[in-house]
DNA sequence: GTTGGCACTCGCATACCGTGACTGCTAGGC
DNA sequence: GCCTAGCAGTCACGGTATGCGAGTGCCAAC
């Protein structure tokens, strides 16, 4: 929201047609427009802005930045707003990395301190913090579980005929399977739990493959049988074939925006957030480095939500991304301020995931 | 919303001040309004309904039902609408009591046959359906951990200084809290294990004392330092000093609602659904009994969702009630249709909670 | 290349007014 | 004593006219 306004001459990298100061008037106009949400005219720029030429010369920047594709006239006879190419043109080149405010790195920090050691808490806590701080729908998916490293099963007879296969992955989420079985001993299932564990070790999920699975238990001398079992216990702890879990938070700042006063397009958006799988869809091809990304109108690939752009943000456990960060918000958001705080929030989160790593 | 109209005569049990034709009227109106959202005028029931005396008769009833409390004109020259009194009385007295359309019977069913095993899935996947078939807002209170019975307990050496303590109720969740000791062996943990198994057999968690483990504990010969560990350990499953986790869904359904066009109302109802603790507040006294217990509009305790009224039905594991599902809606909500889904999917749970115990 | 001026466009807010849906009341009828 | 037809009064709502203001494009002059 306090974004520092352009300082004249701060176009980063201005590209080959535009020159400085269709550079400066673009990324005043995107300035303006996020601030007010008010398209944005001649006047206001000379007005508000040391420009040293006067409102005419603007127009003609203007109605070029506007041939070029990089501004919209909502109608004849009102002010600019930036189009998808013009956001893109700020984001990529001219907009300046804006440092967060102390207070909310601090709000962070102290947040995942007092965090507390279950994943899905964890998670949650992240959510709800990022749709605070960036007053927009916040939204996390949660680690993905094939990508976790394997830490322990332990196979527990519970009597009778049933017995459970309880699977710890690293980020300490415990996946218990009951499994049915014709009587087994609890020491066997005791041992065979030690073999798998010294087998697996290393190893991630997902690099479990049934063949090492079925080894271990062949060499056991137990029931063949076990083998299906064990398997299918796996790899309901892994998860493979499901999306991951995404939790979000911080809808209702929607109505704060004038762009979605209009009920029509406030339900698309609503339906889509809660449909997890839907926002999944929207950032699963995000998930690589450690850089935002950024999805700006059009470019998420849905008709409904066209007035959006979502920064996505991957965090890490280990060395690979695991899941990742996003912030979802209209078109108009503080990109600037928003890629700073899902990327400080992201880092926080890295870290208290390595701390709470279960070795 | 295809509720069936009230028939003439059809009033179960007309409160002592209201007579027969009183109480079809106000059945009437809340019928008319719900369907209509609309103030329900003189004319209409004489001429939608077949009352058998002129408009003016009804308008001297309603002027009594009015004075009584049971009524209300948003402003002179509009109809009536029910006020919290008249809902109030519509519930307890005078509506009938409505079976569930087949196919929505038949849905109910097919979705909890094809339920997962998981339990966070199986209350996400109930609160999905609940919300779709209600169109309206649906929320689901997870079962109470401290509730569930106690069925397993397995403690892990990792090797170095740390152990895992993995905890599975009968609901199969399982919790894992790691913690650290000198040395110890593997072995001495499998037995103490199994002490503690049969120790604490047949407990719910909420029963299980830190006396009963510190006994366990100084009979097996381990160090007394175990028991403040495996203490904190049980009493991280039972999670006895948080609210139980909630989840919603539908909150777009409020979008079609002609009582939330008015945005200061949407958002100060989005805010309540997005905080899980403040949506458990509104239930947290209706864990009781079997039927549905319903609160209307003021008797939510809330100002800022006088506009909504919430169906509430606990869900029972073995004999006690664990957890909720809920309805939240406008006030003019279709009652008798929802407390029959509310009712008849909190069955459905109760059946398949019952059917995946882990015993 | 820049600027002041001017005519033009168009969304938006406001005020106004007619319409229709109610009501309450009264007087007369069964 | 209850019911009803009729009537006057009230008020929200929708549509239309109007004025205002913001902003543009264009042009001639510098």
């Amino acid at each position: 929201m306090t974004a520092r306004p352009p300082q004249p001459g701060s176009a980063k990298n201005a590209p080959l047609d535009l020159d400085k100061r269709k550079a400066f008037i673009l990324a005043t106009v995107v300035y303006e427009y996020v601030a007010t949400a008010e398209p944005v005219g001649s006047n206001t720029l000379t007005q508000k802005y040391n420009l040293g030429v006067s409102s005419a010369t603007i127009r003609n920047e203007m109605a070029e930045l506007e041939a070029g594709g990089y501004l919209i006239q909502p109608h004849t006879s009102a002010g600019r707003i930036p189009s998808d190419a013009g956001y893109r043109t700020y984001v990529d080149r001219l907009m300046q990395p804006e440092p967060l405010a102390t207070g909310e790195q601090r709000r962070i920090q102290d947040e995942f301190r007092a965090a507390s050691r279950e994943l899905d808490e964890v998670i949650e806590q992240t959510t709800r913090l990022l749709g605070q701080l960036s007053r927009s729908v916040a939204f996390v998916v949660a680690p993905q579980r094939d990508l976790q490293a394997f830490r322990h099963v332990q196979l527990i007879w519970l009597g009778e005929r049933t017995g459970l296969a309880i699977v710890v992955t690293s980020l300490g989420v415990a996946t218990q399977t009951p499994f049915e079985h014709e009587n087994l001993a609890a020491d066997d299932l005791t041992r065979l739990s030690n073999r798998l564990n010294s087998a697996l070790a290393g190893k991630t999920m997902r690099q479990i493959a049934a063949r090492d699975i079925e080894n271990v238990v062949r060499d056991s001398g137990l029931p063949a049988s076990l083998e299906k079992t064990l398997v299918a216990a796996f790899a309901d702890a892994s998860r493979a074939d499901e999306p991951p879990a995404v939790v979000s938070s911080g809808a209702q700042h929607l109505l704060d925006q004038p762009e979605f006063q209009d009920l029509r397009k406030l339900r698309s958006i609503l339906r889509i957030i809660e449909e997890h799988k839907a926002l999944y869809d929207l950032v699963a091809d995000s998930m690589t480095g450690a850089a935002p990304h950024i999805k700006i109108g059009h470019e998420l690939g849905s008709d409904e939500i066209t007035e959006c752009s979502v920064i996505t943000v991957p965090y890490r456990f280990g060395d690979e991304a695991v899941g990742m960060l996003a912030i979802l918000g209209p078109r108009r958001m503080p990109y600037a301020r928003l890629v700073a705080l899902a990327s400080s929030t992201a880092e926080s989160l890295n870290d208290h995931l390595a701390n709470t790593e279960i070795r």
